[in-house]
DNA sequence: TGCATATATAAGCATATACTTATATACTGA
DNA sequence: TCAGTATATAAGTATATGCTTATATATGCA
């Protein structure tokens, strides 16, 4: 009992979060492959400051992980989050971004990274 | 394309408005059966005003429906809504609320109405 | 018609949110 | 070690949000 209002708790947060056109446009794009906040300001055509405060947001509720690379800082889905299946859910309803991400790739722009 | 664009708003318009406790716990509500406010304001231990503050956040965006029926007026889901299918099952993920429909209705606050 | 009940709306206020610009930090490579 | 690139953080600001209290509206019933 105590249980699921915690949980009903944690949905709300994660639903607020998604609830953002730039935070849900970032984990559809993080759906298909991890990526850097270069390739998310290229995107999004947001300033890189406003971009990383998003980003600090959805890793600060878990909903991302980040991995250096480099000089680069790579964000990726955090599956093992707790609301990771209504998270998944909902990515998968949202139309597919990776088609924005194809678009980087033609510009060149598509950070490649080997480690 | 267009139309791609505005299924993420759609849906991020929706995600926001049920990343609140109260409206999450509504909408779980509504997911058994429709309620009316005061029944609401018994459940969620809220002010009146308050409760019809977030009705009617949920019902200018489509998410619900009213209907009067003599001095109540019922709400109950709008499962027309472009974005039902992920409202459903955000729904189907938060712990059941009908629990605490059957503490109002043992407590004789249910309303009952035959129309 | 008039009072009680149910609900909605308005106005005010404290806090949260999402930007902006400026600056700090961390890594890379010459 | 230093300049350049990538990212984070801080501070400021305008707007949004969620409550409150007060009041308006709609219905039921005597």
């Amino acid at each position: 009992m105590e249980k699921a209002a915690i949980e009903l708790e944690a949905t709300a947060r994660t639903l607020k979060l998604l609830g953002d056109n730039t935070r849900l446009t970032v984990m559809g794009l993080l759906k298909d492959s991890e990526c850097c906040v270069c390739e998310f300001v290229e995107v999004l055509k947001m300033s890189q400051p406003s971009v990383s405060q998003h980003l600090r947001k959805l890793r600060d509720a878990g909903l991302v992980k980040e991995r250096r690379k480099g000089q680069w800082i790579f964000y990726s889905l955090n599956t093992e989050h707790e609301t990771y299946p209504v998270i998944r859910h909902v990515l998968e309803q949202i139309p597919d971004q990776k088609e924005k991400l194809r678009a980087l790739e033609e510009a060149g722009l598509r950070i490649q990274c080997d480690v």
